[in-house]
DNA sequence: GGTGAGATTATCT
DNA sequence: GATAATCTCACCG
């Protein structure tokens, strides 16, 4: 099932957890592609590597909106990466998707990403940009009601994302400088489709 | 298997 | 004008 907005409007920590084993969906008209989400980053209000951080830009806008909608941003000029807002509105908390197991639609992402190895399709917040299509014009819209999903797992009857149910590991977050040492990234310990282990 | 440089541009100082 | 929640490829060992 689509997961409601209440899902969202919780601990940011508790859901970027729970988001571990959920299905990221992206339906277009060239097809869907959808994924497992294997590993997130959360990112806190008083969180000096959010982007929230110095207060609401036009860039983070989505970040203080209401919790469920996408925040899609730009980085280091080429790649595109996807959070998902949390918590209370205004707040200007989120989780950043940083891995999927590729599960449906996988032609479709070998030909964006220009490679057939499983295993670099999605191991990465602007790989899985890349591989599923989403793109800038998916900022600000609702993951309850819009062409991009998330469903909760046992979505897939009789499939599961490789170890999961299992051990989640909590460490520091990537690719960031301040509050480098916050434990506030999470992964599934038994899958080969994060980005680093 | 690991490290480092370069790509490339929106955003904020 | 510097920075940035990244990726790829070249090069080294």
């Amino acid at each position: 099932m689509i997961l409601p907005p209440a899902f969202y409007e919780r601990d940011t920590v508790a859901v970027a957890g729970d988001l571990l084993g959920c299905l990221l969906v992206h339906r277009e008209a060239a097809g869907t592609t959808m994924g497992w989400i294997v590993e997130t980053e959360a990112y806190l209000r008083d969180d000096p590597a959010a982007h929230s951080f110095r207060g609401e830009t036009a860039r983070n806008r989505a970040m203080f909106g209401p919790a469920g909608h996408a925040y899609v941003y730009r980085i280091y000029g080429l790649h595109t990466c996807v959070n998902i807002v949390t918590g209370q509105e205004g707040v200007g908390e989120a989780v950043l998707v940083r891995a999927l197991e590729p599960v449906a639609g996988i032609e479709l992402m070998r030909e964006r990403r220009g490679t057939d190895d499983p295993l670099a399709l999605c191991s990465g917040p602007g790989k899985l940009t890349q591989a599923l299509g989403i793109t800038m014009s998916l900022d600000r819209t609702s993951l309850s009601e819009g062409p991009l999903q998330v469903r909760s797992p046992g979505s897939l009857p009789g499939r599961r994302p490789e170890g999961w149910p299992g051990e989640v590991v909590q460490t520091t977050r990537v690719g960031i400088t301040k509050a480098a040492d916050l434990p506030l990234r999470f992964y599934l310990r038994g899958s080969r489709y994060v980005s680093r282990r």
